[in-house]
DNA sequence: GAGCACTGC
């Protein structure tokens, strides 16, 4: 193991320049390779990667032979990915031993990873930091901010007058400020700027990651002589930006750092001390090209206090997709996987117990199907279904592009939302379904400007206020999305276009050109520092934001060549682009309402319910209810956070017929619920990239468990939401339709899974069927009923069930299904009809008996005219069902084999007549006939 | 009126 002084250099960068010093004349064989880039070739012997890609490589080939040495740099740093990839290596090295591992690190818990290797020697290299001085100014206690209060500023100002005061303007160097967010950074920026107008010595600027990368730029522009930058940065400059020249740091001791919270699957943003590490490093910012000087607005005892060392990232977030990659490379049990620290076993459990309910983990936490498919895509899993789920539907296209939209971080910029010129620009490009479908249209509208010739796809997305880097990402990962679905057989090897050797001789001279283009961009490398102006101060007092700058730096770049078109078009295809975006074009909404129907299906249990008064409240102060976190709200960036009349139900009020029940108030057949991507709690708890879908149809589509009474009118979904249906018959006939389709829908999947589909004349039949699941899902989607629904109270929670009841076992009645039985459920009471519905198993005032409800139906594909209960009814539809949507027995899941063998012999079963007093064995149709004769008798 | 720390496969 390698160690040196906490400094900010590279150490990699390092070893990469004197071993470019040895081998001078083939520069070959030392490469790279990150995420979307590689220089590798079969020549190289020395690549530099990333840990997370090692690890994908591992996942490949387990012994990594393609390796002698590895070398890990900044292994203190704790990253996830770091600390399993140690993991790995310490496991491998028992069964590679001529495989050499080197850990480099900052001097800090050398001990740690030390003796985890079987004490590995440590050799010590000694660290090139000037001295620093660090000076305690802890902040009095009247300019403390209490939390609701905005930043107190003075604290900061008086270190610039410190500054000013002690340091003469001609001695060189910079201040570097660290501040835990955006909201803090505008307040000082704002503080700074001011005071920067009257001394004409300083020159302000921010430096956080939602920024753009040209406002980010800017900091590492020049100053007028006599002149300072002060940098007000998160802790972005503390690890992941490197700022040369500064001289001061000024360390306000505060970090915001993202906790998960397991119960309510959240997300929070919290503000906590640093770690003395992290002190340290923040002050190694000021020593970087000479002597330097570190203000710290807290107390020496209060630096005695933190904690040593920031709480690695492992037992800080969910472990998800951590899990899963270990699952899919074999590692055992995580519980007892030797980890340089462990995890929570709360939070180890809590991803096991998710990705078991997601169906990627079976119960004997074996990866299923699905499962192993999701492990080898790089994204959450939630994103990942989404993919698998659209593969299915042949709508790959947009949900390509959906998926990599949720995994970017967000092109909207934020300081255009106060810009109405922006917002006007962008309204178009906003969906009235959800933001994915924003993030959508905004990529399908760039690929279109980046097709046609004469656009510029650069000022297109500065006027709407997009960070275009983003979407070239999306660009990257969609295609890494397509390459990973076609490689698992999820998708089929497009027929390649007919190409004429003229066109393929013009796509050649362009490429030609674009390589030129880029060898040029590269020979002239390097951007021209431009010199910082100082403010004027007329522009001072009106921007917050620096309306202007933004500008400046554009027009800078207006008429260089745009590196990142070039890039962008030699990766891609720009035409096959714009056709697969143009294909998601959908005047009838038919994509959409199916598009919204996977993504809504990716992201259960996610689910948010509005609040039944929010008809009444305020636009902004609208409430929504997930299943674990009450209280819950848009956040702002939210298409529903501006245009809360998409949510807004139309009730039907008064009528005269439902007046007096309490139950059905909120009447209505336009219920929405919300799906999102994320619950995120910065200073309240926020729904994060939201897509509405109509509440009833989607809850008996997607949801765990449905529970009924006799009539199926009421129904409680998963437990807390429940749903008064007006008429019973519409409920009866929704949940007909729902049972079948989820049936359907489940078989088309794991067909597709399982890759039956290879031969060539069942591909046409499994498409035609997957055609028609899609239609009858619009259909159903688009079908009306009246409702109400709220979330129930936790004592309701309580005292939802009957109960068991004094039924013998062998009291079954006709299942749904004619291969399933519906037997008694010894918990909730009632029938457990299929693996997610139990009927009439819900506590009612009304003691309805299924008896009692019969009403005469006509089936509409037989002709049978006669009283049927519910229940039978149901029973009968799905035997009764025309041929072509036949549930095939053929090919069942393993997971579910046991549940249906086992039916699959009770399609005749013993029945008793009361009215004969008589035993039969009758099949569930024969069970109606004769039940039928007694009616016509009475 | 009110907002997201930072990486990365």
């Amino acid at each position: 193991m390698i160690s040196a002084k906490p400094t900010p250099s590279h150490h990699g960068f390092l070893a990469a320049s004197e071993i470019g010093k040895q081998k001078e004349n083939s520069h070959l064989t030392v490469g790279y390779q990150i995420r979307f880039e590689s220089t590798r070739s079969p020549a190289t012997k020395i690549v530099f990667l990333t840990e997370g890609l090692l690890l994908r490589q591992i996942q490949q080939e387990p012994e990594l032979p393609k390796y002698q040495v590895l070398i890990v740099d900044e292994v203190h740093e704790r990253h996830l990915h770091s600390d399993f990839l140690l993991g790995v290596l310490r496991q491998l090295l028992s069964l590679r031993r001529d495989l050499k591992v080197i850990l480099m690190s900052a001097t800090i818990n050398i001990k740690l990873f030390s003796e985890y290797f079987h004490h590995a020697p440590v050799i010590q290299v000694p660290g090139r930091l000037y001295p620093i001085q660090v000076i305690f100014q802890p902040i009095p206690q009247e300019e403390m901010n209490s939390k609701l209060e905005k930043l107190d500023v003075r604290p900061y100002l008086r270190v610039m007058q410190a500054i000013d005061h002690r340091y003469p303007p001609e001695e060189r160097g910079d201040l570097l400020i660290f501040l835990s967010g955006v909201a803090e950074i505008t307040a000082v920026l704002e503080a700074a700027q001011t005071y920067a107008t009257h001394t004409k010595r300083w020159i302000a600027l921010p430096l956080h990651s939602t920024l753009s990368v040209a406002e980010q730029d800017k900091i590492f522009d020049m100053v007028p002589p006599g002149v300072r930058k002060c940098i007000v940065s998160t802790n972005i400059a503390e690890t992941s930006v490197t700022i040369d020249g500064v001289r001061f740091v000024l360390d306000s001791g505060k970090v915001k750092e993202m906790s998960f919270d397991p119960k309510a699957k959240m997300q929070r943003l919290q503000e906590f001390w640093i770690s003395r590490a992290s002190a340290e490093q923040r002050k190694g910012r000021a020593g970087r090209t000479g002597p330097g000087v570190c203000y710290r607005l807290y107390a020496e005892s209060d630096y005695d206090a933190f904690a040593p060392y920031p709480v690695p990232e492992i037992q800080r977030v969910a472990l998800d997709a951590l899990v899963l990659q270990m699952k899919s490379m074999n590692l055992g049990d995580p519980r007892t996987f030797p980890f340089i620290e462990s995890p929570l076993t709360s939070s180890l459990e809590t991803a096991i117990l998710y990705l078991k309910d997601q169906g990627a983990l079976d119960s004997a936490e074996h990866l299923t199907s699905i499962g192993s498919l999701l492990a080898k895509l790089p994204v959450d899993v939630v994103i990942g279904k989404i993919l698998i789920l659209g593969s299915l539907f042949g709508l790959v296209e947009p949900i390509l592009t959906i998926a990599a939209g949720l995994s970017v971080q967000s092109p909207f910029l934020r300081r255009a939302q106060n810009d109405p010129d922006c917002s006007t620009a962008r309204k178009p490009l906003e969906s009235e379904h959800g933001d994915p479908f924003t993030l959508l249209n905004v990529f399908n509208e760039w690929v279109q400007i980046k097709s046609s010739k004469s656009a510029n796809s650069r000022k297109w997305s500065r006027r709407r206020g997009l960070e275009e880097q983003r979407l070239y990402e999306m660009a990257n990962l969609r295609r890494q999305f397509k390459e990973l679905l076609k490689d698992h057989g999820l998708l089929e090897d497009p027929v390649s276009g007919p190409s004429d050797s003229y066109s393929r001789q013009k796509a050649r001279r362009e490429r030609k050109q674009l390589y030129q283009l880029k060898r040029q961009h590269e020979e002239t490398k390097g951007r021209k520092r431009k010199v910082l102006k100082l403010q004027d101060e007329d522009t001072v007092g009106s921007s917050s934001d620096e309306g202007g700058a933004a500008e400046v730096s554009g027009v800078g770049k207006a008429n260089s060549v745009d590196i990142q078109d070039i890039k962008f078009k030699l990766r891609h295809n720009v035409e096959e682009l714009q056709a697969s975006s143009s294909e998601s074009w959908d005047p009838s909404g038919q994509h959409i309402t199916l598009l919204k129907l996977i993504v809504c299906r990716g992201l259960y249990p996610q689910l948010a319910l509005p609040d039944e008064f929010n008809a009444s409240r305020k636009d902004s102060d609208q409430i929504f209810h997930t299943k674990n976190k009450a209280g819950v709200v848009l956040h702002p960036t939210s298409v529903f956070s501006s245009n809360p009349e998409l949510l807004q139900v139309d009730e039907i009020q008064d009528d005269c017929n439902r007046a007096g029940k309490d139950s059905m108030k909120n009447v209505s057949s336009h219920h929405q619920l919300l799906a999102f991507v994320s619950l995120l709690e910065t200073n309240k708890p926020y729904l994060v990239n939201c897509v509405r879908i109509p509440a009833l149809q989607a809850l008996l589509m997607l949801s765990r468990s449905l529970d009924t009474n006799a009539d199926c009118s009421r129904i409680v979904v998963d437990g807390w939401i429940e749903i008064h249906v007006v008429e019973s018959e519409t409920a009866l006939k929704l949940f007909s339709m729902a049972v079948q389709l989820r049936a359907a829908w489940e078989e088309a999947l794991s067909l597709q899974l399982a890759k039956q589909s290879s031969v060539d004349k069942e591909k046409g039949r499994e498409r035609k069927k997957i055609s028609a699941l899609a239609w009858r899902l619009l259909d159903y989607i688009k079908s009306k009923a009246e409702y109400s629904i709220r979330r129930l109270a936790g004592v309701e929670m309580e005292n939802l069930y009957i109960g068991p009841q004094t039924v013998p076992d062998n009291a079954c009645l006709p299942g749904v299904f004619p291969s399933t039985m519906m037997k008694p459920d010894h918990i909730k009471g009632g029938y457990a009809v299929t693996s997610f519905l139990t009927y009439n198993c819900l506590t009612s005032n009304m003691d309805f008996y299924s008896e009692c409800l019969r009403t005469f139906w006509t089936c509409p594909h037989c002709g049978l005219y006669m009283p049927f209960t519910p229940i039978e009814r149901m029973s009968h539809e799905a035997s009764c069902k025309p041929e072509e949507v036949a549930v095939d027995q053929g090919t069942v899941d393993p997971a579910e084999q046991t549940t249906r063998s086992a039916s699959v012999l009770s399609l005749q079963r013993p029945y008793y007549c009361g009215i004969c007093d008589k035993d039969f064995i009758f099949t569930s149709t024969e069970i109606l006939k004769h039940r039928r004769q007694h009616q016509q008798i009475l």
